[in-house]
DNA sequence: GAAATTTAGTATCGATTGGTATGAAAAAGA
DNA sequence: TCTTTTTCATACCAATCGATACTAAATTTC
């Protein structure tokens, strides 16, 4: 019944989504919206809703089609190969698409005006999920031997991802995907082995901590 | 010659600073700095020229007076303790403002609408600096011996900034002091000492390499 | 004290913001 | 074919954006 849409609401919002990503929630206008999605801004309301609400779409379509690997990583036998996972895919995330580097969740709202406020506190919250997944694997990794007893996950998985954020930034300054993989690296250089606590100490030639 | 400021010009720029630091640059509208400076419209083009201009002079502001930590720093007798200092310091800045949580370096503008990009590369430019003074002290750090001649300056450079982006952004997100705290703590136990290449291998028990 | 000069503050500028009303066009059902 | 329903697209809305004229007040110079 009705006219059918003449645009596909999936390619739409994809074309939304990478508007969002480039210039962040409050510097994409529907001037930009609508010249990427080559849809009319009633038709973009009518399909979408209003701004803050395409914005949650593009949002939850960022997650699952780009940050897909981020769960698959966690996945990984060991808690260093989860990290290691997580950095290279967060690098080539982070460099595969020359026009929108870095990260949509970190730039799409860090600062603004007050009424991006929920938005923040969105992006915030997933960001957070992120980190409790982390938080979590590394306990497992714990119970089973991979990170020892002294390694605190808390602290680990915030770490984690203070390092992702930090190349989200980063990516948007223009390094590229090797420098960003040399980072990590070096932020991997130290991951507490099972035979080595976190403090930094050099690790026990005995090995015998398992 | 001529009627006398009634409002003090270093107080006003540090009122807009303050607005730039937690609402960015497009985010901050003339209403939120004649509001924080008290100051009217007229009177802070007059005083500071247009929008860029002003946030171009709270930038350098804030380099000089809430930065200052950061050169300083580079003064300290070994590449770990100028770490140190540098994490400490971000730590505290961006947690010591309640108000205003982060780093103005940072979400002053990440992402935004094109007519933002100028102050987005300077702000960029900003860090480069700051990223290419700590390579140098690095460098330095390899000739006296404190630094491993299989240290990499450039990447240990980039890590630190990568470190204290991701710290903006978690104290934008509400993480206390002590968890950036905790944060750098692990983000230091992988330094390359001296008798420890940078690629995570055990010590050299001779430590000879001086 | 008068002229000259600078600032303060109101009121406003054109442009752009997010968001809609409205009518033409198109597809489905009768 | 005619009616109904939905979409498309122009045109427009009030509000806000950064940026300025302009007038009154204040201070210095002559």
């Amino acid at each position: 019944m009705g006219r059918q849409r003449e645009f596909d609401v999936e390619q739409a919002l994809d074309a939304a989504l990478c508007m969002f990503w480039r210039k962040g929630y409050e510097g994409t206008s529907y001037t930009d919206l609508t010249q990427a999605t080559g849809v009319e801004r009633p038709g973009l309301y009518s399909a979408f809703g209003n701004k803050e609400a395409l914005f949650r779409q593009a949002m939850e379509r960022y997650f699952t089609h780009y940050l897909d690997y981020f769960p698959a990583a966690l996945e990984q036998p060991t808690s260093r190969e989860v990290v290691e996972e997580i950095f290279r895919g967060a690098a080539d995330l982070h460099t595969r698409h020359p026009d929108r580097p870095g990260c949509l969740g970190i730039h799409g709202a860090l600062a603004g005006s007050d009424d991006a406020e929920p938005i923040r506190q969105a992006l915030i919250e997933a960001r957070a999920k992120g980190e409790v997944m982390l938080r979590e694997r590394f306990e497992r990794a714990k119970q089973e031997g991979d990170l020892p007893p002294s390694a605190n996950s808390s602290v680990l998985a915030a770490y984690v991802m203070t390092v992702l954020h930090g190349m989200a930034v980063q990516a948007k300054a223009g390094f590229s995907r090797d420098m960003l993989g040399a980072i990590t690296e070096h932020a991997l250089s130290t991951w507490p082995e099972k035979s080595s606590p976190a403090t930094g100490n050099p690790p026990d030639p005995d090995g015998a901590s398992g």
